[in-house]
DNA sequence: AGTTAAGCGAGACGGTACGTCCGGTCTTGAA
DNA sequence: TTCAAGACCGGACGTACCGTCTCGCTTAACT
């Protein structure tokens, strides 16, 4: 999947594998998981469908690989803001990612992703690899920032770390299961610093 | 959707009903979501589609329907356990939970109602307040024992400390995104208890 | 394949059979064989593919049938002329045949039936049976008038004497090896009348 | 279509034009009209799609010219058998074509030409003047040396001739409309020599 | 002998149609 | 009126071929 520094096939059309993941995303965005189909993504991208299945296993393939080429080339990258201020970062980067999650842009092509990571293991490895585990370690990074400058315990389990803060917004996103606002953002970065139990 | 105190409809066949549910549990966790049909459930059930389509609006209501009638008359009903040890408890509660996501029959049909829930809103609602809601207030109000026994401050948000303690093991089972491991339940807990910051 | 006295199914909608094989007939005239599509009879009749898969086993049988119906209550069907001159009764039918072979509208349709034949032995036994055989009764019948009013040996093998009338005319419209006038339908005629051998 | 003469091209490969016919006859042969297909007679023949387009205007093309390939040095170019007993040499010769049209081998390419050419008036015309037409020729040859020995009438139309005895012939073999035996083929004569009516 | 342009195998491409599955609606006959 | 059964229209599935289009490569002809 994806490729293009390696030949991949060396005759392959570029041309049409951006058409395809860009039809691919902005579908998901308009019409939503259960009417994105692999038809419709070959007639919006102006494409045959073999061209599709010739380079594709699935439709979540497609849709993997379309948020693949966007991450690339845009911000973000260089890391999470590290102002000094753990608790004030971290409600910066969870105030954003509850911004995504309210345009229906993202929020829908995204649901469409996690749905087909729900219904294949491969993809959820492929996923984990290549999408969640750089964002991942750009959030380790910062807490490791902390963690040297003596904010954060030495021995904390940094993978637990993460899930702990960013679990619950993904959980209540997935399942609409309370409101996602910022004052939510911020009061789940207050309490997973500081613990339920009482100081 | 769903009935049995209010008769829903003086002709409706309890046979009919119980069979389809039952074929919709069956073979969510047989073939799971993606292959789970309409007519797949009728014709295992022995019905015809028209009465699925009769009384539920969607596939997933029937998914839910048949979950729901699962959680009624079902142990678990009287509350989490409460030994005095809060954290203890809680682990006990996770490994269990850690447990049923292992099993097949249990995982494949909550992934599949998942995602009926992830791509409908009123289902979602329907969910919140049936299946998550009775189970929330079985959770808030073991936090709540804390609470009044001074483990835990009188003014902590229930319902953010629910999420942040069930919220990051459902993200990793729905995304695979690490093992689901008891040791996991219990870092979890202890790392949500204790909050991530040093003492 | 076909009925309708018999109940075939019980269930089965007239109004969309009708409209088949009235598509078909039409879309073969039309667009001929090369051209005519499960899909486009579908869509001409207003009918899902489905419903043509569900009765007919083939495109052919489906245009076999619309020959079916075609050919009952229709005009022809008490048998060929018999003014008492057989050469002359035979070259009104056979110009008539000739004529039929000039127009598009059947010669393109039967083109196709004849191909679908060409290719599947078990069509062409039914047509065999159904449609060749019913006309070639009818023109057995005139010869075998012909017979008794001592114009025909007694011992002519008449399935022969049909093939030897009519087996040119076909051969000839099949292969365009040559011009399909009237001329030709009287010398054919006459041709088989008298034989090759001078008298 | 065709060369060989005429160079058609200073740098056209033999090999691959050999290897096509060849692939293309025999395909014909093994799955018949209804599965014969541009890939496969190029994969059959180790050759690149182009490669066939680039020569050939459509399968039909390259079907005739795989049977006028083979019609080339072959036996049969003589002409046809002349003993000077007429209805004995056209027995023999019928009686031989029936045994082809019984051969798998040759029937169902010859099947497979015979509905491109009731596609294709083109290659029907085609046909009628590279294979049909000499072979025509022959059989006309036969009949002018029966009327110079005086056993066929001076005013006879050969091609009428011609027609009236190979087209029962044909006719009977694509319509598979009864049984292609030498008994047939030996009706088939004596009757068209003689003719229908009582002597 | 070196250059060049064609033909070649391979196979990707935009398409059309295949035959199947299922969604959701509608109809029939028995209970 | 409900139910099992299942036909109906529609739409998408994944596959097979169509005829066109490059891509490098080989190879013959013409410098």
């Amino acid at each position: 999947m994806q490729r293009r520094t390696t030949p991949d096939a060396g005759r392959r059309s570029e041309a049409s594998r951006r058409a395809i993941l860009t039809a691919a995303f902005e579908l998901a965005g308009e019409v939503g998981y259960a009417k994105l189909s692999v038809e419709g993504i070959a007639a919006r991208a102006g494409v045959g469908k073999q061209t599709i299945y010739r380079w594709w296993p699935s439709k979540g393939a497609v849709l993997f690989d379309a948020f693949l080429s966007l991450s690339q080339g845009q911000d973000g990258q260089e890391g999470l803001p590290d102002t000094g201020d753990l608790e004030a970062d971290l409600k910066v980067v969870l105030r954003a990612t509850v911004d995504e999650f309210a345009d229906p842009r993202y929020d829908r092509p995204l649901r469409a992703l996690t749905i087909e990571i729900m219904n294949d293991p491969e993809l959820a490895a492929l996923y984990a690899e290549r999408l969640d585990g750089p964002m991942k370690e750009l959030k380790k990074a910062r807490l490791r920032a902390a963690q040297q400058a003596g904010h954060l315990p030495e021995d904390l389990d940094l993978d637990v770390a993460v899930d702990l803060i960013w679990g619950p917004l993904l959980s209540r996103w997935l399942h609409r299961s309370g409101p996602l606002t910022h004052a939510y953002a911020d009061t789940l970065v207050e309490t997973a610093l500081h613990g339920l139990l009482p100081r």
